[in-house]
DNA sequence: GCCAACGTTGGC
DNA sequence: GCCAACGTTGGC
């Protein structure tokens, strides 16, 4: 799960304990988190749009998708005047924080030829949820230590 | 700031 | 349903 620092980055998670993963505005993202996660999925934190972007550390899937409540909100930079009430368009599941990690850089990634099948890594790849295979979370997780 | 890739919108 | 225009993502 992809979150730029800025606004929201593992030390923020870490003093948070839980964040609620609001402001995901893409379908094929939203569904990911609707469809295909489970409370106690891991997931890896990944910094991106930023001076070292690459994963900074491990969370935990802790509910499961429920509506954003800033589709809602006209003051919100998520606003979307088309959700309707009844029917939320967007959905989010709360993250997590399990600890903090190295920085495994995006070029380090890339380098790695166990992880170039990870779906993150796939040229035009625009999804900030993205899922991983068993193989690739086993691979991470030894070369994170 | 640039730009490639790709998603969304809306007229037809 | 097509597709041009436009917006967003995110590395560099």
């Amino acid at each position: 799960m992809k979150s730029e620092p800025d606004e929201a980055s593992i030390d923020h998670l870490q003093a948070a304990g839980t964040l609620a993963w609001t402001g995901v505005r893409n379908y094929q993202a939203r569904n990911f988190m609707r469809d295909a996660m489970q409370v106690g999925d891991g997931v890896l934190f990944y910094h991106s749009s930023c001076p070292e972007p690459g994963i900074a550390g491990l969370a935990e899937v802790r509910s499961a998708a429920y509506p954003d409540a800033t589709q809602f909100d006209p003051t919100s930079p998520y606003f979307d005047p088309k959700s309707v009430r009844e029917t939320p368009r967007w959905l989010h599941v709360d993250v997590g924080f399990v600890r903090k990690t190295r920085l495994l850089s995006l070029a380090e990634m890339k380098r790695d030829p166990a992880l170039s099948t990870m779906r993150t890594l796939q040229p035009g790849n625009r999804l900030s949820i993205t899922p991983v295979t068993p193989g690739e979370w086993a691979h991470l997780l030894k070369v994170l230590g």
